[in-house]
DNA sequence: CTGAAAGCGCTAACAC
DNA sequence: GTGTTAGCGCTTTCAG
């Protein structure tokens, strides 16, 4: 870690004039400059941002962003929205938490002392408590929960309104026997959706019959499977999100039913690159996370300005219809 | 921006007494330490990070990642490796190019003057001379390609050698009339898994058939549909990456053939949520992108602290077979 | 208990 | 052309 001192003492000069030269601002004669240069490449001298920076008053502002699993299709279009949103003049520095809460709980509460400016949590089951503590120390912006705090916004999913529509859609179609292939239900997102189900299933006069499947793909095999055995009645399937939704399609391909003939499935989240590359193409509850991490971004950018604004954000999903769930003239098989 | 000045002349202390506070050092009597909190809380004081770093002489190594498309799983996994090297200790600014070789170059330049003490750049078709100037500057990871600069490390796949596994499997799994779909050849990665091929190819006697696809769905259906048309022989496809094979599984499938029976398929890349979550599952050539990622921010932070160690670490590629390619006792369709 | 003063590394007037 | 000086906002001795 060079530093202008030493290389101004290395070569008789003063720090100002190094630095005027290294910066190519003010007049140096040229045998110094010459000079200066050199010795500051063989120093392997790297300005210190934080100096100067700070005595330039200029400061970028950096938003940290947390989430479980960058992997995960979902946070990395949340990220590419935050990305996008910050464009050339904030920085975000990405946390992954690798879905340790412990982590992911240490990682929130020492972001401060990261230098960050404020931060988004890509993560439904954070800590309320721990929400609170920081958000008195820098904004935050949070996901699918509902917050009422000075410093911090929360943004919303549909989730209600998303399982309605595809059940709706699904009973439309000419399926009655609907079941409901849902999350955990201590997660608020899973609840929504079984709620939604439900709703849509009782405008029809249907009865809901909703199983706690999980969010993976073997789950979805797993519990289709067994409901096959069963031989319970169903005719159509509305999943937690795509990779249950194509563990259950797994399974009825299985049992050499049709989909969408016998059992048309419909999905949530609508990971476009999954959704359309497999057979049938599955049709699924698209939530717009881009959007949504480049609307959270602004957000969070106002409130590090100082700008107190929106306090809520509400997103609706939309339903992607593809060949899973569409019947068209068939009818029902 | 509220500052300790601030703070103090409001509470008509000084400066260091309200840092000693709201740092609970020293001893400062109950009655001023509750007013100074109290003050502060109002201003929103938040501290500066880089002041503050300064003063206690700590200073948190950041390492710039840029990648030009965060939503790509290769890259996605990528970062998570660089995470996970990062740990705790060392922070990760991500910053996307969205493919916008503009907007990277001009990332790649700045990086240093958003305080990064580093950078892995996540695109193997970047310009030498930046990559050389840059590192002039701070220390450089780069992928796929071969410097032999000081300050630069190369992290490689041996990208041939995957290709002439993957075309070899394919042989001996009886196929006779294998030919690749390769991407564009401006590319170094793309020819060198053409290469692999003519190799694996040659070396059985075999005629080799490549074709410039490029590297999405959309063209490796388009060019496996003109082949089929065209009525040449083909029985076996090597692809430069899982999304032309799955583009071209498509067309072959709505010709009626048979994977793998009539058309032996593999990729490359191993995206094991796509690859088997299709039907057949696909093979596919595997590279530990994770462990790349994980093992060029260890090299970067070895060289942010000043040991040139390793100036270029190979990795080696392995075939995934899945049932895509594998005829098993059915031999040659 | 409290504050003055020095210093972190750098930039930017402003003299000489 | 070049050096001196005064900060940037904070922490930390070290007197009082």
């Amino acid at each position: 870690m060079a530093k202008l001192k030493q290389i101004a003492d290395a070569t008789n000069v003063s720090v100002s004039t190094v630095s005027k030269v290294l910066n190519g601002k003010g007049r140096v004669s040229e045998k110094k400059r010459r000079e200066i240069l050199k010795v500051a490449k063989e120093l392997g001298y790297t300005p210190d941002f934080r100096a100067r920076t700070m005595a330039k008053k200029t400061k970028i502002t950096t938003v940290g962003l947390i989430v479980p699993d960058i992997i995960n299709p979902f946070f990395a279009r949340l990220t590419r929205g935050v990305e996008k949103a910050c464009g050339e003049d904030s920085l975000v520095i990405l946390m992954d938490s690798f879905r340790d809460l412990h982590r992911e709980e240490k990682l929130i509460r020492n972001a401060r002392f990261f230098g960050v400016d404020g931060i988004i949590i890509g993560n439904s089951r954070v800590n309320d408590d721990l929400v609170l503590e920081v958000s008195s120390y820098i904004p935050v912006v949070v996901f699918d929960k509902d917050y009422d705090h000075e410093n911090v916004v929360s943004i919303i999913l549909d989730n209600f309104y998303g399982a309605y529509c595809a059940t709706k859609h699904l009973i439309e179609n000419g399926c009655s026997n609907v079941i409901h292939l849902g999350g955990t239900y201590e997660l608020y997102v899973s609840l929504q959706r079984l709620e939604g189900y439900q709703a849509a299933m009782k405008e029809f006069s249907l009865q809901p019959v909703a199983y706690a499947v999980g969010y993976d793909e073997g789950k979805g095999y797993e519990y289709m499977k067994r409901i096959l055995l069963s031989g319970q009645k169903v005719d159509g399937v509305f999943c937690m999100n795509d990779l249950v939704a194509i563990g259950a399609l797994k399974a009825v391909k299985e049992f050499s039913l049709r989909v969408p003939g016998d059992i048309a499935i419909v999905g949530f989240d609508d990971d476009e690159q999954l959704c359309e590359v497999i057979s049938p193409p599955l049709s699924s509850v698209h939530q717009p996370v881009e959007e949504m991490g480049e609307v959270s971004a602004k957000l969070l950018l106002e409130l590090i300005k100082g700008n107190k604004k929106v306090r809520r954000y509400i997103f609706s999903p939309r339903l992607v219809v593809r060949q899973s769930s569409l019947r068209g003239k068939e009818g029902t098989a």
